[in-house]
DNA sequence: TTTATTATTATACACATGTATAATTAATGC
DNA sequence: GCATTAATTATACATGTGTATAATAATAAA
């Protein structure tokens, strides 16, 4: 089956009837994402996501004005998919023991991430962007970061408002990394970085490595 | 002084006498790297490639072919680079405190990586791609981290290989990363991500983390 | 009901960029 | 010394891609 001419609604021009309840905006959207989540901004082909919503090119500029205002549209959406995933993982949790706590959230995020890890792939490329845009909305996943960092050592002391800041980058290069080098990962592992058994291994060795070290045992 | 525009000496069509002693293939090649480190593959224009190195369009495609072998020529000259580094920096040290290791280990970082962060930057621009000249490039800077992770812990006992992998992709998320997200991570910090300081301050946060843990105090 | 507006496609335009070819000049080999 | 090869530019070509415009059909507004 070929992938890109799925649901080609054979529309024809002009306005369709009224029953029609699909939203073309958002499935523009959803389109756009898939395609930076698989091949980062420079695959961003306002055919191809026309093509792939099903739609034709004049409607992706109809709805969005143009290639600026569909990356805008879509940065937002993918804001909002990853608070949303965040509040699911890391929402509310007892806070008891850090290690328990970890292996309770690995299971959360392996049922949360992975249908939905082209949002942070889209994450992982748009902070790769030097445009101001690209740094706002970095701006609202790292103090959504910051604010779980900051609940985790809760109990412990004392960490200057610079290391802390430190600390929240580490853990964000420990998320994206793993999703800006997913192709690397499968390829010397073997198998699809983000199935479920990879997640949980990867997050017990992310989890021995932070309790235990890696440089003492 | 206009960047792109400096040392445009102006060749006349024709072989130059023999007197120039430039490389015009190692120049290509470094302006490539440069432009991928900047802005990623899709940077990567032939004409601007030719335009930094002083020549014409049509020598880089005489050198290398066309773009695939100017990006395969960058791949192996940044493979070396990273060897070299690497082995300047991880080479021989003393290994009896891992704590000391780590602090003679950042100057020397400091020392070789602030000129030389282009590399890296297209070490990990490479590590996102998914042909196969990308994975080749990136099993032998993973086998180098390997190799170090390996010393590193050669003095605990007993983790498993696939445990072993998994540290090692660790190490190197908290290595690309910084590489990767270096806009954001200027734009947050309001400073250079890889000015002496900052290195010092995110090397120190890493250690800390990897020997204190950042879940426990 | 007429008018304006919205959703939608088709077509054309302009530009950037990789590729290809021809021309020119110097070195190199026989 | 002559023929070949290497280094170099200029120019042209083809294609992909964002943008712009015009046309059409159905709804919404008046």
């Amino acid at each position: 089956m070929s992938d890109d001419l799925k649901s080609t609604r054979a529309r024809s021009v002009g306005r369709p009837k009224a029953d029609d309840q699909s939203d073309r905006a958002s499935d523009l959207i959803e389109s756009a994402i898939e395609l930076v989540a698989e091949g980062g901004f420079d695959s961003l082909n306002m055919r191809l996501v026309a093509l792939r919503a099903g739609v034709s090119l004049g409607l992706v500029r109809h709805y969005f004005g143009g290639k600026a205002g569909l990356i805008s549209a879509s940065n937002a959406a993918v804001e909002r998919k990853v608070a949303a995933i965040f509040a699911a993982v890391f929402g509310d949790s007892n806070l008891e023991s850090a290690h328990q706590q970890v292996e309770e959230m690995t299971e959360r995020l392996i049922a949360e991430v992975s249908p939905k890890i082209i949002y942070f792939k889209y994450l992982g490329q748009l902070a790769m962007r030097q445009d101001e845009e690209a740094a706002d909305s970095f701006a609202v996943y790292f103090s959504t970061v910051h604010a779980f960092v900051e609940r985790l050592d809760k109990t412990q002391s004392g960490l200057e408002s610079r290391d802390r800041t430190w600390a929240v980058f580490q853990f964000i290069f420990l998320q994206l990394g793993p999703v800006l080098l997913e192709p690397q990962i499968t390829n010397i592992l073997g198998r699809g970085a983000f199935e479920p058994e990879m997640i949980r291994a990867r997050v017990k060795s992310m989890s021995r490595m932070l309790t235990s070290g890696l440089l003492s045992a």
